[in-house]
DNA sequence: CATGAATGAGTCTTCATTCAT
DNA sequence: CATGAATGAAGACTCATTCAT
């Protein structure tokens, strides 16, 4: 499956300093992790740089973004704050990477969940997208809860550049609802948007409340969910 | 209907400052309102007091609690910042009220809603219960949609003087779904916390995407709500 | 004589705090000064304001803009750094208005002695206006010899809103020059630019040696210097 | 013509470090210099040096001292700015040794054309000073621009060490009047120091605006400056 | 020789809070 | 009751400097 695409400002190598010195990086990385394997082949400079984005993205998504401080995630990723502008050039830049990460990563674990499924029912596809989509948010990605969590209450302009990205996951979902309605496996008198949002809200309303114990306990949610939303709560 | 007991620390009498000033206000108001009518007899400092209140609360639930500050509060209730130490002792105990304030008002709405209903069925008390709680927090009343906002990043110490009522709504919607299981209105088998979890869930995710524009937007909403929690999507 | 206008951004009342406070102070003490007589009459609001204006004109005077940090010009006001920003809104927003009081007060201070001077030669008009530059950068404004000192220096951005004023400035000893030449106290052959240039030259300069000892000290080389600008040094 | 000595710390090779280093690389240069030519055979090291110290020069001159970083001196110079602590010790070694060469600059170009004159009148060498003076600061050199405009906001620490040589400069133009006076080619009552401060002043504004466009431009200013020092703006 | 990465002291700035008036 | 003025602690950010590689 193709990677998605980057939407935000971060990307562009149009400033001096951490900007530049970042494109290298990468570049570099990305040579490398072709030839090499994973993980190990990183330089010092991705790693701190990964990890400064990992300690953003837990505080972020337990306190928010403007409770947050430059010296907590320091801390937390054990250096001096100072030291952070080697690696960003703002604190909104961390967040507008903290944000991208989050949503490229569940929408990447969607696509590949409903993607490699091959012929399966409807229903059945949508139940896999639920499934993976409370795996990225509750167990694989502080950065996708961070995201799922803090975007409603940022400013306008830190959240502008993330519109696309947005925009084009929720109409992956419609797709999906809309598949299942043209196949009968949904009701035809059934509203998309307002489902889709019924659907994703009670999915990311989970961040709120759910403490990940083990694996299949959010596999079960996800199976839970998935009965709740096609058959309701009804006897049958 | 009884109204909800406060649980918060900014009833307690102990402290001097403001606290104190506000209890002598309270007096004199009392006096006057034995002399006068009913609402115009609002001392002005109580009309401050609400103002600042109100104001806070469309803040933080726009912004968050940490992003916002006391001088956007008191510049939307048209006052200085300094005045708004007459009110209250400090920014937390605002939130405090905020917070209090938003979670009896859903909490009495939905009461009321499902008390005056009278004998009807268990579906519909639930109905109800969900109608009331989408007006609480997307018509009525912002400090509802700040507390719902804003409560899960909150600090521990914020967090704290809040849990008692919040635990008291949680165990009043499960009163309703116990009751719609016992009488069969609900699949034997489906849990009630997670069924509770999941439909608040829902429910309050609407504060991310929905605007209001008429009354009945709301009405329809929490119409489709229902059928889907009992019906599911599937084809009848 | 008609007060100078401002061309400096710190006028424009758009911005919300320091900025709105600041035109509302001026206002009254205006109106206070034409009823009764100078300095008593001010608010407090704008005694600090002076105070730090001044203090940060004699530092920048000293050291440059850069290197005059707020807490140093806090310090000499006798306030905190932080007490700044009640009045001002960032560094920048003082430095404008020391540069501006700075230009406008030799302009005014040169202006006025000229049009006071009556019918007098045109070496004599001239002479005067040396004289007043002098004073005003010797003697009475740490503002002129700031601004004479730390502008050229400058960033872009900050030079830009100051120069039609100091075009203007330019101007008015431009016409000195030409009305002399034409009255044929000057050589026909002097071209009034770099005229101009070479006396304001000699003039500025002396802020980087000359030490104020006694007000007939800034007189006696206000007379040297108009002796050697119109006869030389040549024997007579 | 002897070279003027250097008067700075920047020259005793007391310190480790940078000028432990530099020092051997000195003495490899010049042996280096024994077996190849000249100009070509600076070492890396040297060249880097010098390159360093122009970039700083003319960041120096345009912004001041304290407004320049040593990453934007780097950038100039094309390397990173870790690796000027391999050349200097300090910012404020950079600065010592730009001061050092810049006022060493005009000094020997001065000294260089009065001596070179030979036998002619005082006025003509007076003139000759004007014009190297005004060269070495207008076209030859950042240096001395840097210099002139910058050392008068500088710390008394940081002004001390050049002093010597700064009085050394002012005495030799002392005595170019004093002879002239003696010669009967100025007029006797003129004193001297004022007339140097007077004169200098009037060719060091000149970095305050002039634009260099052509050679001829400065000996142009130069010829300009003399014929008004000497004769003055009457009429003849 | 040069760089990448980090540091810590210090900068400007913000903000909750105080208090005399 | 409300404000104007100030404070101090803390926040984001900068920068000279260090040092292993």
């Amino acid at each position: 499956m193709r990677a998605i695409r980057s939407s935000t400002r971060s990307r562009d190598g149009s400033r001096p300093g951490a900007a530049a010195r970042r494109s290298k990086a990468t570049s570099v990385a990305n040579k490398r992790n072709t030839e090499a394997e994973d993980a190990p082949a990183q330089l010092k400079s991705e790693r701190s740089r990964d990890l400064i984005l990992k300690s953003a993205a837990q505080l972020f998504r337990r306190q928010g973004f403007s409770a947050t401080t430059l010296r907590q995630i320091a801390a937390k990723a054990k250096i001096k704050a100072g030291s952070i502008y080697y690696h960003f050039d703002s604190k909104e830049e961390i967040l507008d990477e903290v944000l991208d990460r989050g949503l490229r990563h569940v929408f990447e674990t969607v696509k590949n969940a409903v993607e490699q499924a091959g012929k399966v029912s409807h229903r059945r596809r949508i139940g896999l997208a639920i499934e993976a989509h409370l795996v990225a948010l509750l167990e694989t990605s502080d950065f996708t809860s961070a995201n799922i969590r803090i975007y409603g209450q940022l400013p306008e302009h830190l959240k502008k550049p993330h519109r696309p990205l947005r925009r084009a996951y929720a109409e992956y979902w419609d797709q999906l609802f809309i598949n299942a309605r043209r196949a009968g496996e949904i009701r035809a008198d059934m509203e998309v948007v307002p489902l889709r949002m019924f659907v994703i809200g009670a999915l990311n309303w989970t961040i709120e409340w759910f403490r990940l114990e083990n694996r299949d306990a959010v596999l079960e949610l996800a199976r839970r969910t998935e009965t709740l939303i096609f058959e309701g709560v009804n006897k049958p």
